[in-house]
DNA sequence: CGCGTTTTGCTACTTAGGTAGCATTTTAAA
DNA sequence: TTTAAAATGCTACCTAAGTAGCAAAACGCG
């Protein structure tokens, strides 16, 4: 890695913060940053080379990262992660576990280490307690993908939109934020659905005075009634 | 354990030639059997506490689990997981991720050996390696996850089925196998639907010529009409 | 400022899939 | 052997959700 002192230190801090390196040492978090070569992708950078993560491994330091799949048989795309910093993209290239059809895109502005996927086992082969960090993560993941598919297989579309913008509501302010900037279609393929109906339902919770719209931003004006769409459910 | 020394073989043998254990030392994986305590769960046995796959580590022998979901709110059941003999569970109880909301039921007879999630842990700390193997099981069980999600939000039905009875059929004897045994109901809670729109499906794909239908057993006729319900779609 | 693109809101239509209910068959258990 | 339980097949019904299409509004770029 070719850089600046304060760029190479912002990273080194970084990744110290993650739980994937907080046990690494001083050396090997060196010799991690070595083999890296930092990247910014701007908003709306999309991976769609499905060999380019085979080959390349990612660490995001800032920014955010839609995981998706896409249909072409109904034209339809299914996110299934937002990644933001400290996420790693993609452990399957590191296990040889066959091509992995997803794509990738920048939410937002985003600086990503990127490591080739030859020299990133090596440098696990050399670091082996990491192992157990990133099995602790992909734990995480598997259960965040676990509850997404009991959510698309046994809730209801005004259930499953009730739940997202919950779970992304700054609880503080009463108002909504995290998914905040995506459109009617990336809610849409959040909880795997068009955008045609996304809208709908939030027609629907606008009406019963759950929300209110702008272009790009929702606020929740009545938690309760969101919280009574949800029904109790604890998924 | 304590047992006679052909099970005790039994057992070695068989964890030996699983991917998670074939590398660990033949002291420690003595150990790790005299941790052990085999259990025969008989066709049917439920684990339905949850609490007891937080404190007991499972790895099964023989036989056959599903993993599943249930839905208080409408009734319905959604099976995760099929495991069969080398499978583990839970890992989600070897990292301290909180509860996670599944059930066990054994479809077969099933001998599991049975760890205590603190041995198991300690066991681990010893034989540090095994992390790795973990986690490149972990990440193809998510990989599993991650097409069954796909399946589920994006494909209808009748898709959905075709690709279970394709996936699960002894392409040698053009004979469904591997489901063979399952009820119309468990087969709906593996495609995320009710045993009547199975049923229903079922028989339209009989008319169809697709297949023939006894109790329990679905002989696939046309393997070409089956595949072209999937319709080139590779997940 | 003007222009093209994206996003949104809304109508009307169609249909897959969920539900309820029931009768028949098969199986397992007493 | 009898009886209860489980599994299947099928009817009819209803609603949620997907689709198509269009127009208005908001944005963003030159």
């Amino acid at each position: 890695m070719n850089i600046g002192l304060e760029k190479y230190r912002h990273y080194y801090e970084t990744l110290i913060e993650s739980e994937l390196f907080s046990h690494v040492t001083h050396n090997s978090l060196n010799h991690l940053l070595e083999i890296s070569t930092a990247q910014n992708w701007p908003k709306k950078t999309c991976i769609l080379d499905t060999s380019h993560t085979l080959y390349t491994f990612h660490i995001i330091i800032t920014g955010k990262i839609k995981v998706y799949h896409f249909d072409p048989s109904n034209d339809r795309l299914l996110t299934l992660f937002l990644l933001q910093d400290n996420d790693v993209f993609d452990i399957f290239s590191l296990m040889d576990c066959g091509t992995h059809k997803v794509y990738y895109e920048a939410l937002e502005d985003t600086e990503v280490l990127c490591i080739p996927v030859s020299k990133m086992k090596e440098w696990m082969k050399d670091n082996p307690l990491v192992h157990k960090s990133f099995l602790s993560y992909t734990v995480q993941k598997m259960n965040i993908l676990e509850r997404y598919i009991i959510n698309v297989a046994l809730e209801d579309i005004p259930t499953r939109l009730a739940r997202l913008l919950y779970n992304n509501m700054d609880k503080s302010s009463s108002h909504y934020q995290s998914i905040c900037g995506l459109s009617h279609s990336e809610l849409g393929a959040l909880i795997g659905t068009t955008r045609a109906v996304v809208n709908r339902h939030i027609q629907n919770f606008k009406e019963e005075g759950i929300l209110e719209v702008s272009r790009k931003q929702i606020t929740v004006t009545n938690v309760e009634l969101l919280e009574e769409k949800i029904s109790g459910k604890k998924v």
